[in-house]
DNA sequence: CGCCTATGAGAAACCGATTTCCCAGCAAGA
DNA sequence: TCTTGCTGGGAAATCGGTTTCTCATAGGCG
């Protein structure tokens, strides 16, 4: 069979199946009326054509482009990634495509991303980033199609995902507790991300008052350092929730290094799951997943309902994290 | 200023102007006949007015929709963001987007996302990967639209963009010589993928035929692992490429642990200048950069000569390598 | 048996641009 | 003065669908 020159038009659809283009558009749409036969007549004569209608002009008159945008700063893709793995697959389905770009810090470079997107008419933005408490460099007053913002920080009415950071906080440092350990420290990020103090507030909640919380950057080092402070007054605590994974992992390296048994001495757990930093890691690393992915499916489900005109509830929305065990507690997952 | 409730349409400048749609279409895409004083006018007008074309509408009606797709497998992100930074970058100027999806190694989900691409009117393709010598589950031999595979294995007459592995590690084999290092050894990741036999074919080819080439996974307990084989009968190597920087870290690490001073005794290459790993290392790691942004770029540039018609010729597009160097050599970069 | 209504289907306008003619008007040449 | 030849600019078709009307027909009812 030769290769279609063009692609099958609902014009050829109509023809095939003996009716105006208009009753084929209204057969396939299920929209208007018609017998059952004609509307069936239709439908075999678009299945034995491979007829896929043009987005483009389908979007030209329905006002509706099927397409949304979605925007990060996240030049590593760590967490944006995932979003949008997310997101792309809770909207294939609805025939939905995700335009995507990465607009580092430059706001110029902002506008012109955002402005060819708003030209091609994307029906919905999703924004994303690497911190929840920071913006974009992007100004969406202007903006009057819907927005989402994901895992960064959006105006105030606006519509929010973040994971529960201290729901995820929470569990780690419970699951430490229920493994017997009862000299729990933390050790974070540093004070001025919001994310770090969601976390030490959970972990203070949990472990006490008095359970030292231990503020540093989000590096290997820090770890390290961590470890040295906790044990510069002899013996350090049996447990250590670290607000990363990358921090946990200097820590686990840090103890072994100064000859302490994880998990037999001290149980450590981190946060992120970040595959490759918890899976290296040795023991590897008991951590919090975010549930990014999820993350990008609600940002896909929201947006399409606002797109839909559908009313949601501005605020910020946080989804709940999971505690993913590997060998740094010791310790077997829950049943 | 109340916020427009539409967007200005081209009869809205066309009204402006006092000229016809016709006559302010030609006038601002510098096309047709007309007085110079003319097209100004329009152009004040458009300007004024803020005037930004309908891309559906002009997709439509050129059969351009000013949209190239990306389709990955690399679900972590760690290639194909900075591969799609670079594409979108080299595109947004030309007011051309990216669409964006993940299909996971999933036909099915391939396929899906594919279609609502192609329904979308995509001009080109651009399909990259994790690896460069496995394919996407994606059959592309329908398609009629220019695709350019990057960081992944194509047919054998597409167009096809890589790092230049040979040349990067030639460049990681001659520096760690330019330092004095006289006995060489390289440890890589397995034999079967293309770019561990590439990486160690330039490196026998700098070091000789005798210098020790080990190959396991692309894992740090590799790298730790391979370390003990080359020191287990005495002296190891002075210096030491690694086919990754995970596998660079491992044998930094083990190197440590064994009392083995780096870069005082031994001097370490890395491979892929993935920060997160190359900055974390102790010391940090003088290390390949595969310049993952550059081939998006290039990608980019090529899918659209495609797209205009321009000849490319098929085949393997090798970009070269640059070597970033931190503390795990000594040495300091050449000027 | 005739009028009224419900039903199935098509004609045509429309979405917002691009592009192909076509025409009016003016200057130059006969 | 009458043609010829450009020129600037506009009318209208087109891209491929969606949607609103309109209309012919058939069946129900009095």
């Amino acid at each position: 069979m030769a290769s279609a020159p063009t692609r099958v038009r609902l014009s050829d659809v109509a023809a095939a199946a003996e009716v105006s283009v208009a009753t084929a558009s209204k057969a396939l749409n299920g929209t208007g009326r018609m017998t059952d036969e004609t509307r069936d007549r239709v439908r075999q004569a678009a299945e034995a054509l491979g007829f896929r209608p043009n987005a483009m002009a389908r979007a030209l008159s329905s006002q509706r482009s099927l397409t949304v945008g979605l925007i990060t700063n996240d030049s590593y893709g760590r967490f944006t990634l995932p979003v949008m793995s997310g997101l792309s697959a809770a909207l294939v389905d609805e025939g939905i495509s995700v335009l995507m770009c990465n607009v580092e810090d430059d706001p110029d470079s902002a506008r012109r991303h955002l402005d060819t997107m708003l030209d091609k008419q994307v029906d919905g933005l999703v924004v994303t980033g690497r911190r929840i408490d920071t913006a974009l460099p992007l100004d969406l007053s202007g903006v009057t199609i819907p927005v989402v913002y994901a895992f960064t920080k959006g105006p105030d009415d606006a519509v929010t995902l973040t994971a529960d950071d201290a729901q995820g906080a929470g569990l780690a440092t419970e699951w430490l507790g229920s493994l017997g350990r009862g000299r729990l420290a933390h050790v974070t990020g540093p004070e001025e991300f919001a994310a770090a103090r969601l976390r030490a507030g959970a972990f203070a909640a949990v472990a006490g008052p008095g359970a030292p919380v231990l503020h540093g950057d989000w590096s290997e080092a820090w770890g390290h350092e961590a470890v040295a402070r906790l044990w510069a007054a002899g013996d350090g605590p049996d447990g250590i929730f670290c607000g990363s994974d990358q921090i946990a992992r200097g820590v686990v390296d840090a103890l072994r290094e100064r000859g302490v048994d994880v998990p037999g001495q001290v149980s450590v757990v981190g946060f992120d799951n970040w595959q490759i930093v918890a899976a290296a890691t040795r023991p590897p690393l008991t951590t919090v997943d975010m549930g990014l992915n999820g993350i990008g499916r609600e940002a896909g489900r929201l947006v399409r309902a606002l797109v839909e005109g559908e009313a949601v509830a501005p605020g910020v929305r946080r989804l709940p994290c999971r505690l993913v065990v590997r060998g740094s507690c010791g310790g077997t997952p829950p049943a």
